[in-house]
DNA sequence: GGAGGTAATGCAATCGCTTACATGAAAAGA
DNA sequence: TCTTTTCATGTAAGCGATTGCATTACCTCC
């Protein structure tokens, strides 16, 4: 049986209140007792209760951290900032993964987290009204990426800018049809990041003086797959691009597998750029646009510091920079582009490779 | 402010004893009287408080999970897995990411997590008894991925098993001078996996009839610039290797990259075989062990469910199959290897290429 | 119709801390 | 020297549930 504070008490002759006191470094604790109960403490090997000291004083010393899925690069990128700048102020991190819509749902309708953390972090959900309400009636401290939630501390990058500095990357380089992979109408939850990217996409053409074209435009969801297929449909237009701005980097892979296929190769049949510098950006080297992401997740953390000992402050709000990376997929326009009318090169099917051991 | 249990007790007219069996779901409760509990605690918009109901009942409700690294894809993979799991037996994660050694010590002397969780998931951790004794002394239920520790549930992949697949692979496709990139000596913190499969290199080979060169066998960590700067060591051996198992897939990927630069390719230079089936090696199209990585995270958490409910049943363990994933980076050894000392050709550098917007 | 059983509910102790308030002693000020 | 502060410590009332035990009412069965 583990040692409660009675025993360290009854060793150190003190009181179970100066106890409490000296373990936490309260002042008004003489340095002799504060010496003694140290010590019975550490001879027991105490430790506190954490539930009998959160339900006694009210705090949990423990942060939520909503996301939407764990195990991609991003989230679990930003999850390890959160958890560095976290553990350092010896703040327990509750790890909540909506992964399906149905664990969503139930998360808002039941509302699991509330009276058990001191502070919540929510990575990029797209929140309604409603489910806004429900946060904010959890009465702690909110910070969030991405979406912007009023009354809520608040991370980001700046996604106009960004997509802006792609397109204007492609146009610089001679580009005049260039297209977009998009997630916008892709995603049914409704994620605000995709619409901002495309309307900075669309307003620097215009702003170029390119004609808008919808079916440079193509949707899909936020992976390799959908990103290879949305390539496949550009490159079978009548007309197509010389360049593409993927939306996500996945999406950029699977744009240069579909070129690969098609015994294309980047830059020189079809200019690629991405978006958030994945760790395998480099490896295939991808131009992009980085995006600081541990960084905003040591960010939010520091805002939920900031909102839980600074006492009623004003929620902040940080944008932080993103930075084009120049590697090999984007190129010069050429003078007359290729055309693509090849028969697609079949690639590996893994199925069908696929040998079973044991 | 919250409601308590009793503002619903008084409001369902009844005893907070009995609101708490009629909420829990508990026999002896009138359907009348559980109705207008159900009715009253609806109302107030009432949730029972985790803390006081811990301390009162000695449960908590919550699992810790301890992960060398968050943000790696086979940790974060592992982690939804889990998640999954637990999330749908109500029961709450603890996350603790060990990330530098000195996290890792400071949650050996803490024990942060005593008293805070009903059971563990740990990760891959290579313990040293005194710590395997640390968390034994938690008397909680403690499951372990990888490493197998006395009187704690277990999963792991056969890596022998694994390993050695993958070594007669290329044995098969006709190779004899056959190179490994392993981390086995490289990491500091002793995981036992890559002497496993070091071991298991060894032995086939052996098998095989192949003398043992241990130029063949480079160290590094796992990661891609010391899988690339590794197979770089293997090429400008006097006599190169024909062929090349990655210890990881990550390390095979920087292979791969290294191969690229030299302009060479594979299979056609060097054949190369990974472990893990990243979901960039399909991408990459890298032939590789594959292993079930989120399902091993499932095992374990429903190991933890076995062990809470069951009461004193003996931990099980659970060895889960590799498979051999045959894509296209590896090929028939050619008759006459190639020469490869060529002057490598320089890669992107991104550093000097990067362009800084804003 | 009384003994014995069972189902529904209440009472109150308990879990292990924190903290407002009370107390007493020593230091400071008059 | 006597009052006033200040500092260290103790007392005890919560915090919000859970749960063993007691109680009551209602059946059932001989």
């Amino acid at each position: 049986m583990a040692a409660s504070i009675m025993d360290v008490a009854r060793r150190a002759e003190v009181s179970t209140a100066t106890v409490s006191r000296a373990l936490r470094g309260l002042p008004n604790v003489s340095a002799a007792t504060r010496e003694r109960v140290l010590r019975a403490a550490e001879e027991l090997s105490y430790s506190v209760s954490p539930h009998a000291s959160s339900l006694a004083s009210g705090r949990t010393g423990t942060v939520g951290v909503v996301v939407p899925f764990v195990n991609r690069w991003f989230y679990s990128q930003v999850l390890a900032g959160i958890d560095s700048v976290l553990r350092a102020h010896d703040l327990d991190l509750l790890l909540y993964n909506l992964g399906d819509e149905r664990v969503h749902e139930r998360f808002f309708t039941r509302m699991p987290l509330r009276r058990r953390v001191d502070a919540l972090i929510v990575l990029n959900l797209p929140l309604s009204t409603a489910e806004s309400e429900a946060l904010a009636s959890m009465e702690v401290p909110i910070a969030v990426l991405g979406t912007r939630v009023p009354g809520c501390w608040h991370v980001s990058i700046d996604n106009a800018e960004g997509a802006s500095t792609a397109v204007r990357h492609l146009i610089n380089l001679g580009h005049r049809r260039i297209g977009m992979i998009t997630a916008a109408p892709g995603d049914p939850r409704g994620f605000t990041t995709p619409i901002v990217r495309q309307h900075a996409y669309r307003t620097v053409l215009a702003q170029a003086g390119i004609a808008y074209d919808p079916d440079l435009e193509v949707p899909g969801h936020l992976s390799i797959d959908e990103g290879a297929s949305a390539m496949a449909q550009l490159l079978s237009l009548p007309e197509p691009p010389t360049a593409v701005f993927a939306e996500s980097d996945q999406m950029a892979f699977g744009a240069l597998r579909t070129l690969g296929r098609m015994g294309l190769t980047a830059p020189d049949d079809v200019s690629v750029i991405g978006f958030d510098d994945h760790e395998t950006a480099e490896l295939l080297d991808l131009t992009t646009i980085a995006q600081p992401v541990a960084h905003q997740g040591e960010l939010l953390a520091r805002q939920i510091l900031d909102a839980l000992s600074g006492g009623d402050e004003e929620p902040t709000r940080v944008v932080v920079p993103t930075r084009l990376v120049v590697r090999g997929t984007t190129g010069a326009a050429r003078e007359h582009p290729p055309r693509y009318h090849s028969t697609p090169r079949p690639g590996p099917e893994p199925d069908q490779h696929s040998t079973t051991a044991r």
